[in-house]
DNA sequence: TTTGACTCCGAAAACGATTTCGCTCACCGT
DNA sequence: ACGGTGAGCGAAATCGTTTTCGGAGTCAAA
């Protein structure tokens, strides 16, 4: 293991050291660091020669030394589960992108770890505090009593969840008022004509989901619409499950003329099967979406959806995460987005025979 | 900036070290980390001995401290551009959470960083470098006089790239064969009896989209079909220009019947224009598109594409950038994958009117 | 001429691991 | 009884920063 029969063409280009710039200047070391950061002690005439010099010689601090010595690591953690499937949903991965790019601006790196066996996803999150390499977390699709969160919580490890939980008034978070959207998303077909409407439902571990289904009930009664149970159908987020919702809906004889489901995801897998067993959308199914992700613009119809940006979640967090990192209360930091309605062309009223 | 009104609620957990083990054990530091380590020179007995104590004191090595030590970050950097899409395409964000998954396989983290100017690039990978956040890196989507290429390069920093460059002998990458699979692509359409084949391309900047047109010449030339320039139009790689490649081929009245998409999303895009503009899929207008993102089964239509694996990519790489890392000799490294074909329901012989 | 009050800067001690180098035993052969 | 060998361990140095603490000047007020 230790031994290698290659060649080794590593150039060990040395990189330069903060002793070396202060050689170089016939200063101290403590000059040299104090200057580059730009302390009050340190004479302006100083400064320029100190990074002039440090400049000249290319040097860039060890960011491995600087944090040992203060004790921060510059960097977040976020970690994925279900490894296999890459980043999750397509909005995950929008996030996750908006996310870096936010923290980014704030001087900060994004560890992306995937966690293979979810047994060990606990352990992963300590190990990755415990030693050291992050500062802080961030964790998407909070679930129903969540072991993350009272695991980071008990420590005093900050954090922020992308999506409330059980323990939302004692953490950070930020989250979409996805009850509201889906409320709104019902009226909205409601006011199309339609009488009934289904639902196929997220992963029932994930705390959105009931709040999505809350916000399905809440707008059924709105519309003065009554309330099926067995119009919801279970689902986990993904497009295989709105096709197999979608199937299992159709069969039924449900009468259903639209469907309002969790993500887009399951949204274009209904579709896709609404299609497969020759059934027009909108023209005789409606089917509306969540989370208004690039992709659903493209899709065949272009997918009507209750849209957030995560471009602003991801910045909302990234301030909030390095505001927690700096001290700051985690109560402090609760923010609730709303989502709108985008319509396109997957739903409408439902054509007359 | 420093001054905060909040109050404070770290609760400094303080962390085990090494010396503390080694105190409560009555032995010298060198010995507990030799012993955790595993070293030949520590005997058996006491490496239990270490082993429990740091088990109980719940002791966790800092990475900060070990990574000054042994100039090592345990860590592969990873750039996305265009942070503002997020991850930019399904299949690089597939590949993404595959890579973080087998580097975890090995010990290593994955940093993601997302650089919105991209001016800043070369400098953000020189930070990354310098301040030895990282031990490598991995690229994506290299360009057509990749200056990432070089300058890594020029200062022998371990480094893989998905997608082969002009330098393609010089450095490790591993790659899919598009030129092959693209051909294959072609003579498949062409034995469902198309004879007018377009394919909308990708970003010319990107190295792999010549190769993608080589092999779409070449799948005509051995497909026996005449090569018609118009037939190329350019894209880059999103959905959007599959939507206007499609409506340029179309309005241009080219009596195309088949359509070879640079990637999966292209592909999408093109459908969903064709659908807008009443052409139906794949009775009027086949449509195959390529990477087989999981996204494609789900599309209406089902998408045929050239797929390949972003599960076997991100492990090979994984393994290609550990041996770097440690040593090797950078074009000991170069592995081509094939793609291939799968059948959906986006192509067919087109319908005789 | 002292005494402060300031401004600027530096020696040395952190941070927490790993490595180098050599020391102490026990045990062996002679 | 004595040098030699090897196994097992530890003191101190090291990685490259930042921090602490105080020292050397300068200048004005007393």
């Amino acid at each position: 293991m230790q031994s290698r029969t290659t060649e080794t063409h590593k150039v060990p280009v040395k990189r330069a050291t903060l002793a070396e710039v202060a050689e170089a200047l016939g200063v101290g070391k403590p000059t040299v660091s104090r200057a580059l950061n730009d302390y009050p002690d340190i004479s302006e005439e100083t400064k320029r020669r100190v990074r002039e010099m440090a400049n000249k010689l290319g040097y860039v601090g060890s960011s491995r030394a600087r944090q040992l010595q203060k004790g921060a690591a510059d960097t977040i953690g976020l970690l994925v589960t279900a490894a296999s499937e890459g980043l999750q949903s397509a909005y995950q991965s929008e996030f996750t992108g908006a996310l870096a790019a936010a923290l980014d601006g704030h001087g900060l790196d994004l560890l992306l770890h995937a966690v293979q066996d979810p047994a060990a996803e606990i352990d992963t999150y300590n190990r990755l505090w415990q030693q050291g390499k992050v500062d802080g977390f961030v964790l998407m699709r909070t679930r129903i009593r969540d072991e993350r969160i009272n695991f980071l919580m008990e420590r005093g490890v900050p954090f922020v969840t992308q999506g409330r939980s059980d323990l939302a008034d004692r953490h950070s978070w930020i989250d979409i008022d996805s009850e509201e959207a889906f409320a709104q998303g019902i009226e909205f077909l409601a006011r199309q004509g339609h009488r009934r409407i289904a639902m196929i439902s997220g992963d029932p571990d994930i705390f959105s989901t009931s709040l999505r289904e809350d916000g399905y009930r809440a707008g059924l009664e709105s519309a003065g619409l009554p309330y099926d149970p067995t119009l919801i159908v279970p689902g986990d987020f993904s497009a295989a499950c709105g096709r197999l919702g979608l199937k299992q809906l159709v069969d039924s004889a449900s009468g259903v003329t639209a469907i309002l489901c969790a993500n887009d995801a399951t949204a274009m897998g209904a579709i896709s099967q609404a299609h497969e067993l020759g059934l027009s959308v909108p023209e005789q199914l409606s089917v509306m979406g969540y989370d208004g992700v690039r992709m659903a613009e493209m899709f065949s119809p272009p997918l009507t959806t209750l849209s957030h940006s995560a471009a602003e979640s991801g910045e909302r967090i990234a301030s909030m995460i390095v505001g927690l990192v700096g001290g700051d209360a985690p109560a402090n930091h609760q923010i609730l987005l709303p989502a709108q309605i985008i319509e396109r062309r997957s739903t409408g009223p439902t054509a007359k025979e």
